[in-house]
DNA sequence: CCCGATTCCTGTAGGC
DNA sequence: TGCCTACAGGAATCGG
């Protein structure tokens, strides 16, 4: 399940490979992803080169001079870089082989992934423009939260999966940071005190950078791009871990759905 | 605007 | 062994 830390896990992986490189061919085998491949996909991006890699949110932006190339993984898109020829595997969906023997690959089942053309002369893209600040960004403080939260029934876990709130905690990541906070997830956003906005944005912060320094989360799905794992399974205090005693407290998890999604937390730890 | 429910999709796990 | 169902979830979209 990429989210921020798996997403950045990815754009690290594939950077020093497509960097500089020039596209040489694209071959779409399958256009129905989360929106369709645009029709022209190939055509726009062969003979570019890569001019950046970077990461806005949960989306790798891949800066091809006429167009930026944007890509998400859904919930279970992988990006491999691989050498041409490499054996086709089931739901490898697009294939951009680069100069120098370089192969990047889409693969992804649930087909919840995207790849989009970003044409230069717009100056936004739908995708990105309602999009809150990045958790590492001056802007996203626990003052910010306070005041944006202020009036919201919402659940607090709801508030911090928003999108425009802040970008780049899913399921995972909101659990642990809330436990880390001392919040339970259920409590409304608006009855939040400075002081629980202050530490919520300290550990957003945190379990990103630590599950960045980790290579990402892997439950099932997740690989980086060259294919290995991700760690920082073991070190998730709540998600996942249902009814198992409390790594700081003893007291055991509780599971709770909170928005349709699964929820996690410790009654010893929470307030 | 805000919020909750629904929707897309396939692999996997659990029940019988 | 095989069939069925529930579940996983990023995030757009829709209805209230």
């Amino acid at each position: 399940m990429p989210e921020l830390p798996e997403v950045e896990t990815v754009r690290r992986g594939i950077e020093p490979h497509v960097l500089g490189r020039t596209i040489e061919q694209v071959t779409v085998r399958e256009r129905r992803l989360r929106w369709p491949v645009p029709a022209d996909f190939a055509r726009r991006l062969e003979g570019r080169r890569v001019r950046s890699v970077e990461r806005r949110a949960k989306y790798l932006l891949l800066d091809l001079g006429e167009d930026r190339l944007i890509l998400h993984l859904g919930m279970s898109g992988r990006l491999l870089v691989l050498e041409p020829g490499h054996p086709l595997r089931k739901h490898d969906h697009l294939d951009v082989r680069l100069s120098g023997g370089v192969l990047l690959r889409l693969n992804d089942p649930r087909r919840f992934g995207a790849a989009l053309l970003w044409p230069r002369g717009q100056a936004s893209h739908p995708l990105l423009e309602n999009l809150g600040p990045e958790p590492f960004s001056d802007e996203f403080s626990g003052e910010y939260l306070f005041e944006l939260s202020r009036g919201r029934s919402a659940a607090v876990k709801n508030f911090l999966m928003d999108g425009r709130v802040v970008v780049g905690a899913g399921n995972i990541y909101a659990a642990e940071a809330l436990f880390r906070a001392g919040i339970r997830p259920g409590r409304a956003a608006g009855r939040l005190t400075r002081a629980d906005c202050a530490r919520l944005a300290a550990a957003v912060r945190e379990v990103l950078v630590e599950a960045v320094a980790q290579g990402g989360t892997t439950l099932r799905d997740f690989a980086g791009a060259d294919g290995a794992p991700g760690y920082f399974r073991q070190k998730l205090f709540v998600y996942g871990r249902a009814g198992e005693p409390c790594l700081r407290c003893g007291t055991a998890i509780k599971r709770l759905v909170i928005g349709q999604r699964s929820s996690f937390y410790c009654p010893g730890c929470q307030q």
